[in-house]
DNA sequence: CTCATCCAT
């Protein structure tokens, strides 16, 4: 008995009770506020127990008694799960009874479910069908301080809903003090609700803020005396700084992106090398999403006894993953953003300063389980210089996809949209510039019948719905459900442990289309469903990533399902499918690629001499992504999937040959007349 | 010779 442990004599619980989170005693209060107030907007720290406890405060209080439900909303699919599992489990039910959730691919509810999780994306979707959402009694918009595009358009919606709906109850929870932005957009009346002079006096009825304090241990934080050059060097020295004089507990070291954390890691693994066994084992890991779903799961497991954790992670350890056992954070300061040139069509991917908001929230990751340290790789002065909040998704995105969605909720004038920060009118005007040009709105701005209705209600971006809904006219509509749904995964369809890239280009090019990538991911699909009967040993024995392919199988079959409703059914009789003779299959490419350049005119480019490429405008230097298997490759046009500005250099994915010909007549008002320096 | 993170009956 002499190495009796207690720690692992007792099996700690999964969960506090409820009743020990600091909620419990804002029950009364928070019930009052919700019953006396359309809005409540919930302030409360992580820990709070707010997403799991005040669904079931709203349950419990009758807000389900007349046959609605609860709906809560989460920015991200994985939450959703987890918070509805959680939360069946404190109340006792089976997922799916009383308690569910809905999510792309998964509807985990039945006619018993009184509180429903969902993505936010789900529910703009659900409002297409039902404009009033009025299943619903109460929605809480969880997360809304992270301003994704989806929760914004939600915002603005529930607001115009709830003037239909005086009865329905919102609450807005928000981790920050960003709560006074929303506390005025619920309380600002709308043009068309308030004539001027009207509405001051409901200012006072309309929303109020509620504040909950969190449980989170207390965070020593400390900043440089002076700012350091190389942020990725400070980071690794700073780690053995902590490993040498610290106390034991896993280090959160958060970089900007792949290369900075593969350098990093490397660098901590050599280094540790080095020093021997002076101070105890360390044990660096990388976090970033590009990592297989197997490579990502080594972060959660415990180190050997005696070696310390170092994980060195991009931003997908700040909100949407979270590691046990961290009780130091590195944080350098600096984030990969994107944003949308609407002058050049162009997205940029480029580090920039983090936010306060971003800051502490990184900073919070060290007291999750005791006391922590977060060391910033910046000064206090640095610090106070930063921007509260980085600007909203909506501000810097393409607003093609925001747009058709509006306009399919019936919100025509889209200029005028309640947006809690509109967005800038050149991003607003390339939108309506596009889908116009893809014959989605007409002269007046409204969405074409039935073409822009359709491409509203098919879930991939508005040129590949164009170039989807374009197929049966060129006779390939089961070839381009298939491209539709493999483009959509967004690169991950390639998969190599490391040291195994050679192995990985091998592979690939057993299924290399002589056309370019469309046609590829279409070979290693077609592949994948027949001779690999969607299996992951097949997968593995040809670089594939299963979990992505098995994805692409699902969206597939849905995007199939919204085209039978539109009448238009693919051919997928076993006759269809028999190879065809070799002149065949070159028509059947011709009329694919004919097809995507339906769609994708807009992204159409040419090869110099040089082997770069120019944009049809002829001012942007393009290159093909070192992943595409035009990279090195000769070809005259080509169309792209997207284009991306990273560093100094601008890169196309998903690249395939076409004619310049089949531009000027696939989309003659688009290319109007020959134009010489480019024939 | 390479890319932050999410999401959609």
């Amino acid at each position: 008995m002499a190495d009796f442990n207690i720690d692992s004599a007792f099996i700690p619980a999964l969960h506090k009770p409820a009743a020990l989170l600091p909620i419990a005693k804002h029950r009364e209060s928070l019930l009052y506020v919700v019953e006396t107030y359309p809005v409540t907007i919930v302030i409360g720290q992580t820990g709070s127990g707010k997403t799991t406890q005040i669904p079931q405060f709203l349950e419990r209080a009758g807000w389900c008694s007349d046959g609605k439900i609860i709906g809560v909303t989460q920015p991200r699919r994985v939450a959703a799960t987890t918070v509805a599992l959680r939360v069946a489990e404190e109340v006792g039910c089976e997922v799916g009874k009383e308690v569910g959730y809905s999510i792309r691919f998964e509807d985990v509810t039945s006619a018993a479910t009184r509180v429903k999780f969902m993505t936010d994306g789900l529910l703009i979707r659900e409002a297409l069908v039902d404009p009033l959402l009025s299943r619903y009694s109460v929605i809480m918009v969880d997360e809304a301080h992270e301003r994704s595009t989806s929760t914004d358009i939600l915002l603005g919606l529930l607001k115009k809903i709830r003037r239909k709906r005086p009865d329905l109850r919102l609450i807005i929870s928000s981790a920050t003090l960003q709560a006074e932005e929303f506390l005025s957009f619920f309380t600002q009346p709308t043009e068309e609700t308030a004539p001027p002079g009207a509405g001051g006096e409901e200012k006072h009825e309309t929303a109020k803020i509620v504040s909950l304090e969190g449980r989170t241990y207390p965070i020593d934080i400390l900043h440089l005396e002076s700012p350091a050059e190389h942020y990725v060097e400070k980071a690794v020295e700073t780690v053995f700084d902590i490993h040498s004089q610290e106390g034991d507990g896993d280090i959160l070291v958060f970089l900007t992106g792949r290369e900075e954390i593969d350098h990093a890691v490397q660098e901590i693994a050599e280094r540790a090398a080095q020093a021997g066994s002076r101070y105890g084992a360390i044990q660096p890991l990388p976090l970033y999403a590009g990592l297989s779903t197997e490579q990502q799961m080594y972060v959660f497991d415990k180190a050997p006894k005696g070696t310390r954790k170092v994980i060195c992670s991009t931003n997908i350890a700040e909100a949407s993953v979270t590691i046990d056992g961290i009780v130091y954070v590195v944080d350098c300061g600096f984030v990969k953003l994107r944003a949308y040139n609407p002058t050049t069509g162009i997205e940029t991917l480029t580090a920039a300063p983090v936010s306060k908001a971003s800051a502490s929230q990184r900073a919070g990751r060290a007291g999750r389980t005791r006391p922590g340290k977060c060391f910033r790789l910046y000064t206090q002065q640095a610090f106070e210089a930063l921007p509260e909040a980085n600007p909203p998704e909506l501000q810097r995105s393409n607003l093609g996809p925001v747009v058709l969605q509006l306009k399919a909720l019936g919100i025509d004038n889209v200029v005028r949209f309640d947006f809690l920060s509109p967005p800038p009118a050149e991003l607003m005007s390339k939108a309506l510039e596009l889908l116009y040009s893809l014959g989605a709105l007409d002269d007046y701005a409204k969405l074409t019948r039935p073409l822009g209705f359709r491409m509203a209600e098919l879930a991939v971006e508005p040129m590949m719905a164009k170039t989807l809904l374009s197929a049966p006219s060129f006779d390939c509509l089961g070839e381009m459900l298939t491209i539709a749904a493999m483009t959509s995964l967004g690169g991950s369809v390639w998969f190599h442990h490391d040291g195994e890239q050679k192995q990985m280009e091998s592979s690939r090019r057993k299924f290399a289309a002589e056309e370019g990538d469309h046609l590829t991911l279409l070979n290693a699909y077609t592949a994948f469903v027949t001779t690999g009967r969607k299996e992951a040993r097949f997968c593995r024995e040809n670089n594939l990533n299963f979990k992505s392919m098995t994805r692409a199988v699902s969206i597939r079959s849905q995007l199939k399902r919204y085209l039978e409703r539109f009448n238009i059914f693919v051919d997928e009789s076993p006759a269809s499918r028999q190879p065809a003779a070799e002149a065949d299959q070159g028509r059947k490419a011709e009329r694919i690629r004919r097809c995507l350049t339906s769609g994708y005119f807009a992204h159409a480019a040419r090869m110099q001499a040089d082997g770069t490429y120019r944009n049809v405008e002829g001012g942007t230097v393009l290159q093909a992504h070192p992943s595409s298997l035009m990279f090195n490759r000769k070809a005259d046009w080509v169309i792209f999937h997207e284009v991306m500005e990273t560093g100094e250099k601008t890169f196309i994915r998903d690249v395939t040959k076409i004619e310049k010909g089949w531009l000027l007549e696939l989309a003659p008002g688009f290319y109007k007349v020959t134009d010489s320096r480019t024939s």
